[in-house]
DNA sequence: ACATTATGTTGCACTACGCAACAAATAAAA
DNA sequence: TTTTATTTGTTGCGTAGTGCAACATAATGT
């Protein structure tokens, strides 16, 4: 309700300002002093003094004016500004079930370093596991970065509240744990933590990781062995109450054989291999020889493929009832099969659909580097260049 | 993305907190300016000044300290504030299928006028039906609020864009039509004028009206002849690409019988009552006898009430894994078997769901003086004191 | 009656922004 | 080539809003 809320100081606003000025830099890469006064709405000398205050805490950068031609402006041409990439470092941590990866990246959203481990899960304790996570995460980050480290981000296949608090973590084991303190306390020095729900990270790294700011509901599937999903509003993270918010695949499907299954035993890769297994020729059946077998039109494969875009037609469509998101990102190793079935879930759609309801947007995702890793940093980056950080700084001292 | 965004002039600070400040009076009804400050984050000089700018412009004013007993500080009084009720007004009109309904309600939120017209939807044009809509709203009004009437909101059965562009409304049988911009034109003066979805409005009514700020995500349900959703996020509506979010009604299920029924053809009024005047001994079988029907346990209602919270159930915990809810609030004149059928219905929902998933808290709607067209009006109110408001005003001169 | 506590008000300092003017640098026109 | 037009970045000044500290005010508790 709040949505604004009040200004206190005038040096709130500057700080605001700055922000501000970090963000727009963030999604347009470049930008001149003037351009970047218009894209604020504040005047020209103000911007100026605002880059000036970005520039000697080192976070903003004049770039040699080599490489703006394409601006025909007729005028003196502008000095381009970039945020300064190696001002801050943000990690993200992804512990899932049988590997913990690390990525770090830098103040442009670039991924410098990952790193990945293998990891028994559920054979561990959450204690053990954070602590290695974390360990491994700061091993990662080069020595020169340890001071602008700005942000630790984990991402967990679990259920939690906005504080970091876990309800329960199926797949690990984990049962009401404030698992945000507990990375807190394996950090070796003092910095933002988050924790989410690792389809929720996928997500937010999708849309915010790639600086695209659909303005519009987008839901972004991650199809793997399980399925798992998160819902982007206007580039921003709808988690709803518990983080589950976009879990599309543990709807029920009371499909054609037995009743009440979840979707994700559907659409996810067990499901797909454990069928394609019994029929396929092939000597050793896997996803690849089933998308060339889908491809070449073999019978047995296509059947498969086909009750797999029936269930994706009927989850997209029972989910945009709910949210009514008109963009539709599909990631994970299955999205691979999309492409070659694109026909048929569209006409599954729209037979299922009783009336001209618009389609959403169906849209593969290409950047292969995104996951939960990095978009759980995406997530520390993201509030690095909030107000609300701004806010909680305020409250420290 | 720019959730904040910039803040250019020093005067623009200032209409900010005066923003801020009026919230933080409609939320908390009475407050000093001391407890302003606190709220606000202000100094307490601050807080008198802006006090002091709107108690001139006669939004705010001073209500006397007869009733402040219940403080028990130690020290001087505060003077209570309060926002000025008839500083400003707004209309909030609903076009149903079967009647028009208009309200209006003054700055504190309290409905001052409302008016309820019968209407033949379908076989009346857009352009006469918004015209009818709009005199009837201006009649309602009294001549002495006209000059402070700041806003105009129109709930519709329709899907639309956030511009007022509607798609379609398969009851009204409009299709492709600018609502907003033909209802602006209807006005008589200039003033804010917003459409939003019927259940939508409704939502926004029954959590922004109720003053509850309930911080999480509420799922609200409108059971009648039909059977509309809306969402609503840390007390702000959670519209989706079309205004369609939360529309459960439309969900599709393959029940034990007909497969692929929406969920509104068994959750609705019309197929209870069915159903019910199917098996029932009473002269005049409606929904009031059901309802003692069921509390006096006769086996058929009861038959059909089970089959109906089995309906819910299923809709809610579909809804539940795609939006997470916390809360939902169900309304309209069915709402009144939820308390008959609670028991059953969480059975159902525990059954249903495979693990722990956290249930939803469900409430039923109390106050009966909400509904679209109190929510439609709240919408402008809302509007009125937040931060767009302003910006809109900015860009008009 | 006195101390204590909290509120509302006032004068002063600080700071951020807008405005206008100017120098600089380029493109288009003469 | 020279001149004009256009856009950019900078600087000095005015405006305005907030914070701070001090003070008067009005209650409670001893």
């Amino acid at each position: 309700m709040n949505e604004v809320g009040p200004i206190a100081p005038p040096s709130g606003i500057r700080q605001r300002n700055e922000l501000a000025a970090m963000r727009a830099l963030y999604r347009h890469g470049r930008l001149s002093r003037a351009e970047l006064a218009r894209i604020l709405g504040l005047n020209r000398s103000s911007s100026g003094h605002i880059v000036a205050g970005l520039t000697v805490e080192g976070l903003v950068r004049e770039v040699g004016t080599a490489e703006q031609a394409p601006t025909s402006h007729a005028g003196r041409p502008g000095i381009m500004l970039e945020l300064t990439p190696d001002a801050a470092f943000f990690l993200g941590i992804e512990i899932g079930v049988e590997h913990i990866t690390v990525v770090e990246i830098d103040l442009a959203c670039r991924i410098v370093n990952n790193r990945m481990e293998p990891f028994d899960g559920p054979s561990v304790d959450v204690e053990t596991a954070v602590s290695r996570a974390v360990s491994l995460a700061f091993d990662t980050l080069p020595p020169s970065h340890r001071g602008r480290c700005e942000g630790l981000g984990v991402a967990v296949p679990a259920q939690m509240d906005r504080k970091g608090l876990i309800n329960i973590a199926p797949l690990l084991g984990w049962r009401n744990i404030q698992l945000a303190d507990l990375a807190r306390a394996a950090v070796p020095a003092q910095m933002p933590v988050m924790v989410e729900n690792d389809a929720n990270a996928f997500a937010i790294g999708a849309s915010y990781g790639a600086r695209e700011v659909h303005s519009g509901v987008t839901l972004y599937l991650v199809m793997e062995s399980g399925v798992g999903g998160g819902i982007v509003v206007d580039g921003t993270l709808f988690r709803g109450a518990q983080g589950l918010a976009g879990e599309i695949g543990h709807l029920r499907v009371n499909g054609s054989d037995a009743p009440d299954r979840s979707l994700e035993s559907v659409l996810g890769l067990e499901c797909i291999l454990r069928a394609y297994r019994a029929i396929s020729t092939q000597p050793d059946p896997n996803l690849a020889t089933f998308l060339t077998d889908v491809r070449d039109r073999v019978p047995g494969a296509v059947a498969i493929a086909e009750e797999w875009a029936r269930a994706l037609a009927y989850g997209l469509i029972q989910a945009g009832r709910i949210i009514d998101a008109d963009r539709v990102v599909l990631g994970g190793s299955v999205a691979a099969l999309y492409p070659l079935m694109a026909a048929r879930v569209l006409h599954h759609i729209r037979s299922m659909q009783e009336e001209s309801f618009p389609l959403p947007m169906i849209q593969t995702n290409k950047d292969e580097t995104v996951g939960p890793a990095f978009g759980a940093a995406c997530l520390l980056h993201q509030r690095y260049l909030s107000a609300d950080a701004a806010r909680l700084a305020e409250d420290a001292p």
